[in-house]
Formats: C-alpha cells, structure tokens, sequence
RNA sequence: GCGGGUGUAGUUCAAUGGUAGAAUUCCAGCCUUCCAAGCUGGCCGCGUGGGUUCGAUUCCCAUCACCCGCUCCA
C-alpha cells in the first residue's frame, strides 16, 4: 500500500535533493542545526520576503521600511530587557541529571506547597539557590534535592567588536530585528512626515543561542524575520491588534496556504512576554504537531519608554492636530521567514497517486505562482527544436525566474518541474515555428492552453498576481 | 546539556574481518511529435578520528550529525 502521507523526512529529501535546502558546513560534518539555502530554496525564501514587503509596504498605506544593522550599541539590549530576561538561570539536578530553569523551579514548588508571599522575580541566583537549598526544594523528576549552582544561560550570541576581547567591548548579535526598528523610530517619522499610526517593516536576521533547536529549519539559532512595528495612539492598540491579525492571516490565504491548517491562539497572562500585555499566535499544523508560525503582540510603549529612559531621548511624539503628546503603543507583528517558508512547502507537498498499479506517484508541490522558484520552464518537444526555443526561454528569463529543460521524455520533465513547484510548462512543438503559439500546461489544473508567443509574458505575469 | 534510537551512492535497500552490490536519480549518446517509454555507456558511497588486527565498512572507544523525549518560541 502507497503511503502519501506528509512527513518531514519526505520535505527535508525533497529539499536535499532538489536544491531547496542543504544542512550547513556538510563536509565538516555539519554544525548543529544550521541549513543553508540551495539555488531553489533561495529563490523561494526571497519570493516570500517579496510577497511579504509588496504586502506590507508597497501596497500599504500605513508602513514604511528600513533595514538596520545587526550589530548595535549594547546599551539597547539593557534597555529593551534582553540582557536581564533572556538570561535563564539553569540548574542541573545531580541525582537524575535532569536541566531546570531555576526560576521556574522555585516558582513550581511554592505553588505546590502553597507558598504566595515570594517573589521570585526580584531573586538574584545566588538568592535563588540559597532558597533551593533551605527549603530543600525537590527536583519534580527524581524527588531528590541535590542541585548544582546555577549557570546563566543567556540566549543572546556575543561577540567583541574592535581587538580587546574584554567584556568592554563585548556586544551582541540582534536576538530580534524590532530594536532596531524602535531606536530608528524618531528618524523614520521625521524623513517620512508619517503621521501616527504608521509602521515600519524590516527584513533580516537574528540570533538566539537556544538551548534546543530542532525540526529543520523551524528552529534555528540562526534565523530571519519578517517583523513590522506598528505605531498607534494608545488606547486604540486594540483595535489595530485585530486590524493586523486579521491582514496577517489574509496574507497568508492569499498565498494558498490552506486555512484548516491555521489556527490563531491567544497567550495566557502567564504566557506573555516581558514586554507585552496581549499576544496571539499564528500556529501551522506541521507533520511534528502546531508550531507557531507568527506572532502578533500588543508591545505598549514598552520599547520607546524604556528607550527613552535609558537613552534619555524624548521619544514621546507630538499629534499636530490635537495638541497632544504622548509615547505610542506598539502592535508588532513578527514572522520567521524560515518556518513559513517550511510551513508553505508542507502545505504545498502533495502526491498524487497516478496509476496505482504502477505505483507511480506524481509529486507536486501546489506552492502559489509569487512563490514558485520558477514561474515557468521552457521545454522543447524535440531536442531539434532546442535553438527555437531558447529563444523564447531567454525572452522570458527577462521578466521572470524560468527554467530549460530537453533532456529526457516530455512527460518526465512535466514530473521534474512539478516536483519543484513550477506552475506553467511551456512547450515548444513543431508547430510553434508557423503558428508562433507555444503550449502552457498548468500544474494544478493540468490543463493544456495554447498561447501565442508574443502573449506569453503577460499570460504568466497575471498568475502572479495575489 | 541529559536519556533513548540511527548512521553504507542524491534516494531506497543489500553484502562482508580481505577496502562494497542493486534499483532509482543524475550525466553522455542513440531513439523519441505532450505527462516517469526503450537501448548503450558513465559518475557517485561505508559520518569523522583513534584503537585492536597482517588487514576494519564490519569488532572496541571517542566524537560528530540526525530523529524521539525534557526546554523554548519567530
């Protein structure tokens, strides 16, 4: 019996061995959890970059872009809570060698021993494990109480910048793209002449030194988002809160990623981040269960507050018309551009059973046209029709991604191009020469059109379009 | 980092204490007028490093990577 089933075995040989993604440094033996983009997996993760900015920026009203360093002054990751909350306080139990967060230890065990007059938060480590110790805390896995000291952990990468390695000039990788996008906010306001509410969308990566990456690409402690800061007046940051989540989620339809494979969740108080009063996630059915794909939070003027109290910069803004002033609160919706990539590649996986007795199966991948690496390929019926159309391979090649292929049966070029998600085959017959028309196989519909040569272009560049 | 599992061509799977064989993919040629045709030829592999041994892909140790759990979140 044929298994169809969608599993992440399948997309990752699939990407291997069509050039999507490749698992880094290989021939070193790789290093743990790092993937790099092959000549198709590029094309398809800045597809989804572009349709994202089209979306976001071009198309939209409210939000401009900007692009900032992934280095930046240390000083904003005191300001924006990185370099106190990212840092978690391990702690190993000796007996079972089980890892804790020792915050998250303590705060377990007063729970259940129904100890309320605690505070935790407030608790330096040596605190903590003098508290481990006298109330003879217990590791919830094996009942001992024998912990080690505690290990920061911080998830933010370091580096040093100039030629002292001392801790002077110790600063980090990004672990999110936002700050820069805070810091920068006066600037964009000012040369743009945006009144709130505006947004500003950036691209580009960022780094957290994870205790546990894992599942492909989903994880990586190298990673890219796609992230857009909304400014709002406060107490309307509820109402963009929905505006967002709902634009967020059309986009993603509009891209054909299938609904029944969405599902938006609300954080819990308990949940929220340190910077946030309201959270909702975006969750993709991957083969390794819901995942989340976006989030979409409610930052308050969080960010700018704590800019302007660190910086001392006035980050308040002045509403011309009302006289008024006042810091912005802050919708951010932020989007890693690795797991929706992977969440769209799944979510286009399809095989098709053929000829069951043939076991032959078609694999498809239904991505939409804006994302398709390649938007057509150009196939000559013969191999004596090559030079012809090569020719019309190179007119397309001007507008968009296209590929060639004449080698091999016609048929096994169709699977090799569906396999790699292009939507529209061209072929070029014998009768193409006289009648200057070519034939275009859709990969969904399977459908066959035929289509002067002239009209090709234009014909392709409509599909595009969501 | 801890526990469990895995590691042979791009993929799927063999065999072996005397340095590996097939299918498929891929490439070249012949053939081929629209959905994985055929023929001929070809490329490609024992994760890495040690040890035992005359000799290791095989046995032992270490290491690395991947998968499943504990964490976390874009």
């Amino acid at each position: 019996m044929l298994n169809t089933e969608k599993t992440m075995d399948k997309i990752t040989a699939l990407c291997k061995g069509r050039g999507f993604v490749f698992a880094g440094s290989e021939i070193y033996g790789g290093l743990a959890n790092t993937w790099d983009y092959g000549p198709l997996g590029v094309e398809l993760k800045n597809n989804v970059k572009k349709a994202w900015w089209q979306k976001f920026v071009q198309e939209n009203p409210y939000n401009v872009g900007q692009d900032s360093a992934i280095l930046m002054n240390p000083k904003v990751w005191e300001a924006s809570g990185h370099v106190a909350t990212f840092n978690d306080p391990l702690i190993d139990c000796r007996s079972c060698k089980m890892r804790h967060r020792a915050d998250k230890l303590v705060e377990e065990w007063n729970h259940e021993n129904n100890i309320t007059d605690v505070v935790i938060e407030t608790m330096d480590d040596e605190t903590l494990v003098g508290y481990i110790r006298e109330q003879n805390v217990t590791c919830p896995h094996c009942e001992k109480s024998d912990f080690t000291d505690i290990r920061k952990f911080n998830l933010m990468f370091k580096t040093f910048q100039g030629v002292n390695e001392d801790t002077a000039a110790q600063i980090y990788l990004r672990p999110e793209t936002a700050q820069g996008i805070f810091v920068q906010f006066k600037n964009v306001q000012r040369t743009t002449r945006r009144k709130i509410p505006f947004g500003i969308c950036q691209i580009g990566k960022s780094f957290r030194n994870e205790i546990t990456p894992g599942n492909f690409i989903f994880r990586t402690r190298e990673f890219e988002q796609l992230e857009l800061e909304f400014f709002c007046k406060p107490g309307t940051d509820l109402e963009w809160f929905d505006y967002w989540r709902t634009f967020c989620k059309d986009w993603l339809l509009a891209l054909g990623m299938q609904e029944k494979n969405i599902k938006l969740r609300d954080h819990e108080k308990e949940e929220l981040s340190h910077y946030s009063n309201a959270t909702t996630d975006f969750e993709f059915l991957f083969p390794f269960g819901w995942g989340e794909l976006w989030g979409v939070a409610d930052r308050t003027d969080f960010d700018l507050t704590a800019h302007q109290t660190h910086s001392g910069e006035n980050m308040e803004y002045f509403d011309q018309e009302t006289g008024e002033k006042y810091i912005p609160y802050v919708i951010e919706p932020s989007l890693g551009v690795d797991r929706v990539l992977l969440a769209f590649l799944i979510d286009a996986y399809d095989e098709e059973l053929i000829d069951a007795e043939k076991n032959d199966v078609r694999t498809v991948l239904r991505l939409h046209p804006a994302l398709a690496p390649y938007k057509c390929a150009v196939l000559p019926l013969s191999k004596k029709l090559s030079p012809a159309a090569e020719e019309v391979y190179v007119s397309l090649q001007k507008k968009f991604m296209t590929d060639f292929d004449d080698s091999g049966s016609i048929g096994k070029r169709y699977r090799r191009q569906d396999e790699i998600g292009t939507p529209f085959c061209v072929t070029y017959d014998f009768d193409s020469e006289t009648d200057k028309c070519v034939t275009v196989r859709d990969r969904d519909a399977m459908t066959q059109e035929r289509i002067p040569i002239e009209e090709l272009s234009t014909y392709i560049a409509e599909k595009l379009l969501f």
